[in-house]
DNA sequence: ACGGCTTATACG
DNA sequence: TCGTATAAG
């Protein structure tokens, strides 16, 4: 639900820039041909020519729609190029497209805080820009204004056709006796004109934007002329704008809130809304989305630009329609198998490109009961903490459907070749990532190294992290993994793994250290096929005790220890044991932070990983000798910590740990600045609170 | 039984 | 905190 934010300054600068029927635009790049042809993008071709999810604007004014299929799309436009999406592990593969958006972004990024909304939309702050425009080289003072600025569509300017309109335009950008609001729009038309230049000039690709002094209304107008144009919403053209608007073309009002708007309150513009109370609105929706919605009604929204270049989780899925709807735990492995691959990839290219981390590994699916009962039951979600690896991710992944599965079938037994006809199946899968953070800046050595050589060019003003771009391949040092003594044989040994080396600061642009080993990446896919499921996979976490103990034995030995105080727990699922992530975020904190949960929760780091996840217990023996100076800053008893939350880490991460965690292994301790090539060397950085 | 597939955010 | 619901493109 939408909430209300205060406004903080009633003369922003708000970009809103939308990318003009983006994948198209991504498959006319590469095949340019296709250029100026009615197109489509289109995925899965063997159901009725699979369905469109682009739709270019020669095909849309053939009368194409995006959400008809790609059979209809033929019928309706018999010319029409149908390009398709490209598949990798059975699936759509939209990494092109990602990385198609993050070459925007980047470009974008440059002229103020900039937040990726969506693979093909972000919204610009520039404000800043826009104040220093008016003070330095005021848009009068201009001997010329940009031919691209001079086409920008402005809300309440009457337009007359020819090329009156642009002298029109002209005037308005430089009028000396406006409002200073629209002084700064005039400032916002010009800088908006010329990145969209820029992003043309660079990746070839069209956009369409909309500015205004909110993100509400730059999204409303980023829409209203496409492609390739601007529009500018002034302070004195909001009223009309929105007086005739339909509720439902609002941001955050297309779906059931809209829908109750209109049926419960006879809603139907924005305009109607303004007869609502704030009062009379929260008693319906509630405080926060009451207080929005008087808000949005007079064009108020205060939510801010968010100067974020890279999202927040990453997701893979499928769906399995119908017939093709999964009936067996190996097929569904299989399927966990293939997500799991194609996140773990991509979880690994965010390590090596921009330095996360992800903490949470998240299961999502959606299920029906074969033979009616409960048949629209939700399948319920289950997260665990995240491992890095493949095989990690694929056999945490399927532990979380077990236990899902369990809790969804209650009653039912799991065994999918019972007695009964109630049999689960699966229509959805997907795996997820979430929580990820920052690695510290000029933390590890070989980070540090990456961003002696890859970092861009910052002309950013506010603290807003820039994306690092490209990284330089590398050299490779294989390793593969210790496994758990409970890992099952039918998982096969050997993970994707990131692995370290030590840099040679010396030479900033030789080939870097890191590389993906892929070693054994494929055979992953046939240890679990069409066959039976030949093991029933034990489950560690508490809830799967009580039920099925004899269809899925507990794990013997993987009991809970927390020997710490005051733990906030209510429930023994535990939560004993800190994520490794934790500790990162609590050095991403202010020492305030630090300090209470230092109070708050000191716990004993034991063995045993909380919930799902199957890890060996090593109680090993740990250093106590370590200095006071990191026991503090730590914020955790070093000495209590048990080795094995770091296999959670990327293994590159995880042997600076241990090195730090080994002093008479580290010669060179703490202060040196310039890698002296040992892995250790500055691993202290990871404990000093990150600037902003 | 679906348009797929992703991401973000608010709530309890 | 986790899991669910809603929304968007």
């Amino acid at each position: 639900m939408p909430v209300a934010r205060p406004e903080t300054s009633d003369a922003r600068v708000i970009a809103h820039v939308d990318m003009d029927c983006f994948y198209v635009q991504v498959e006319q790049r590469k095949q340019p041909e296709l250029r100026g042809l009615p197109t489509a993008v289109v995925q899965y071709n063997e159901w009725q020519g699979g369905a469109l999810i682009a739709v270019s604007y020669e095909a849309r004014s053939c009368g194409v729609k995006r959400s008809m299929r790609g059979e209809e799309a033929k019928a309706a436009c018999p010319e029409i190029q149908l390009v398709q999406v490209p598949v990798a592990r059975g699936k759509a593969d939209l990494n092109t497209y990602r990385s198609a958006g993050s070459e925007v972004v980047s470009i974008l990024a440059q002229s103020g805080k900039c937040e990726r909304a969506s693979i093909d939309e972000v919204y610009l702050d520039l404000t800043d820009a826009a104040e220093s425009m008016l003070a330095d080289a005021p848009p009068e003072s201009l001997e010329s204004i940009d031919e691209e600025a001079l086409k920008s569509h402005i809300l309440g300017m009457s337009r007359e056709d020819g090329d009156d309109f642009k002298e029109s335009v002209r005037d308005w950008i430089c009028r000396k006796d406006a409002d200073r609001r629209d002084k700064l729009l005039g400032c916002g038309i010009i800088i908006v004109a010329e990145l969209r230049k820029q992003v043309l000039k660079e990746t070839e690709f069209s956009c369409s934007a909309g500015i205004a002094h909110n993100k509400m209304l730059a999204k409303l107008a980023s829409g209203m002329n496409k492609p390739a144009q601007q529009t500018v919403v002034p302070y004195s053209a909001v009223q009309e704008l929105l007086s005739s608007l339909p509720i439902k073309k609002m941001k955050q009002l297309g779906g059931k809130l809209g829908t109750s708007l209109q049926t419960d309150l006879g809603i139907d513009t924005v305009g109607d809304l303004l007869q609502f109370s704030e009062t009379k609105l929260q008693e319906h929706y509630g405080i926060n989305t009451g207080t929005w919605l008087w808000n949005i009604a007079r064009g108020i929204s205060g939510e801010e630009v968010q100067g974020r270049l890279l999202p927040k989780s990453h997701g893979s899925g499928k769906t399995f329609p119908g017939p093709r709807a999964l009936r067996s735990l190996s097929n569904v492995q299989h399927w966990l198998n293939q997500l799991s691959e194609e996140l773990y990839e991509r979880l690994s290219s965010d390590l090596e490109q921009n330095k996360r981390i992800a903490s949470t590994l998240t299961l999502h699916a959606s299920a029906f009961i074969s033979k009616d009962s409960d048949s629209h039951k939700k399948f319920p979600s289950k997260s665990c903490p995240l491992r890095y690896g493949v095989t990690k991710i694929q056999e945490d992944a399927f532990n979380l459907f077990q236990a899902a599965l369990r809790e969804y079938m209650g009653p039912f037994g799991t065994k999918p070749q019972g007695n009964k006809k109630e049999t689960w199946r699966i229509t959805g899968l997907s795996v997820s990532a979430s929580k990820i953070v920052d690695i510290p800046s000029g933390t590890s050595s070989i980070m540090r190294y990456f961003q002696g050589q890859s970092t861009i060019p910052s002309s950013s003003t506010s603290g807003c992290p820039q994306e690092h771009v490209a990284v330089t391949p590398s050299v490779s040092e294989s390793c593969s993994e210790q496994k758990s003594v409970e890992t099952r044989a039918s998982i096969p040994e050997e993970d994707i793994t990131i692995t370290y080396t030590s840099p040679d600061l010396d030479n900033s642009y030789r080939d870097s250290d890191i590389v993906l080993e892929k070693s054994l990446f494929m055979l992953s896919s046939n240890c679990c096929t069409l066959e039976e499921p030949t093991v029933q996979f034990p489950c560690q976490d508490a809830s799967c005790q009580s039920n099925e103990a004899k269809e899925f034995p507990t794990q013997s030995g993987t009991q809970t220890k927390t020997i710490g105080r005051k733990i906030n727990n209510s429930k023994e699922k535990n939560r004993g044991m800190p994520s490794i992530v934790d500790i990162f975020k609590n050095y991403n904190a202010s020492p305030q932070a630090r300090q209470e949960t230092q109070e708050d929760s000191t716990v004993s780091l034991t063995s045993n990983r909380g919930n799902l996840s199957s890890s060996t217990s090593h109680n090993s023996e740990v250093n106590q000798e370590v200095e006071d100076r990191r026991d503090t800053n730590w914020g955790y008893k070093v000495g209590e910590i048990d080795q094995s939350v770091f296999d959670e880490l990327p293994y590159e991460i995880q042997r600076e740990f241990r090195s730090f965690l080994r002093p008479n292994k580290r010669p060179n301790a703490g202060k040196s600045k310039s890698g002296d090539g040992s892995a250790s060397s500055s691993i202290a950085h990871y404990f000093q609170p990150l600037k902003r």
